[in-house]
DNA sequence: CTGGTAACCTGGCCGC
DNA sequence: TGCGGCCAGGTTACCA
């Protein structure tokens, strides 16, 4: 699930039940969730803090401590968080917990382990040592940029897409989205995009994942919520393009499934 | 540089 | 009811 939309709803989310609520212990249920730290130092950094304020960069959260040091959390195929109150809401699949001192708890759920909890002094730092692209929905990067960054790139244009070190936050559900609005084939060599493509592609990047976050990305309900006309309702084996209601394939693209509409998005 | 593949993991679902 | 097989929204090391 946790995309850019996703993860910008996790940290909305964070950012009005977590803030400023002393935390008073930290109970790690898989400590294969810890990235490059232990529960011991996880516990001795966090107890008596509390969380500040969070940022967001791709799919990586940053959540800042009172002391000025940083969580980060990346969710992995099936990392999100659930605040509650009651010992007995606990979700199944939780993982990690935090136990504020008002009985509350916010909990980080993954079932795959694939997600990562660590500590970090800045946000910055860690973007540019893992290499991270700009995110694919701040404002400070525009359609010029968008343009400068696909022009050194060779390659086809899906997995440019998903590549976190050229630009942020899309996955293998977003690109497929993204492509459709966009009406460009995944396997369409990026040199070989019109200008007035790759416009349109740098309007379905933002247009789609602003969508997506307004209609709760994140949630079990996004689905249903978003257009008629969004490939991802269709998001099944036998479904018909919204557009021109031919068959929507699906196509195997390193590995990943790939849906598209053939008519809609024609090979190049 | 690009892309395919396997590996890391668990659990839900489908079909027999 | 049980069980095998398949699939899943990410990342990365390794190999053509």
């Amino acid at each position: 699930m946790p995309e850019l939309p996703d993860v910008e709803n996790f940290r909305r989310y964070l950012q009005s039940h977590a803030l400023r609520r002393r935390i008073i212990d930290i109970e790690v249920r898989d400590d294969r969730i810890l990235h490059r730290i232990t529960a011991a130092h996880l516990k001795r950094a966090l107890r008596g803090r509390s969380f500040e304020r969070a940022r967001r960069h791709g799919k990586h959260l940053f959540a800042a401590l009172d002391d000025g040091n940083w969580l980060t959390m990346h969710f992995g195929m099936t990392g999100r968080l659930a605040f509650f109150k009651r010992s007995e809401d606990d979700p199944k699949l939780d993982r990690l917990r935090f136990d504020f001192e008002d009985g509350s708890h916010l909990a980080f759920v993954d079932q795959r382990l694939l997600g990562e909890i660590g500590m970090i002094e800045d946000p910055d730092t860690f973007i540019a040592a893992e290499g991270l692209g700009p995110d694919a929905i701040d404002p400070k990067f525009g359609e010029a940029a968008f343009v400068a960054l696909m022009a050194s790139r060779k390659g086809q244009i899906k997995p440019a897409l998903m590549d976190q070190h050229l630009l942020a936050g899309i996955g293998n559900i977003y690109s497929d989205e993204i492509l459709f609005q966009a009406r460009l084939h995944p396997a369409m060599p990026v040199p070989d995009a019109s200008p007035a493509q790759l416009k349109a592609l740098y309007r379905a990047i933002r247009n789609v994942l602003k969508v997506a976050i307004d209609k709760g990305a994140g949630s079990e309900e996004l689905t249903e919520r978003l257009p008629p006309s969004y490939l991802l309702r269709h998001r099944e084996k036998g479904a018909r393009c919204p557009r021109c209601g031919g068959p929507i394939a699906t196509v195997k693209f390193s590995g990943r499934t790939t849906y598209l509409c053939p008519r809609c998005q024609p090979k190049p």
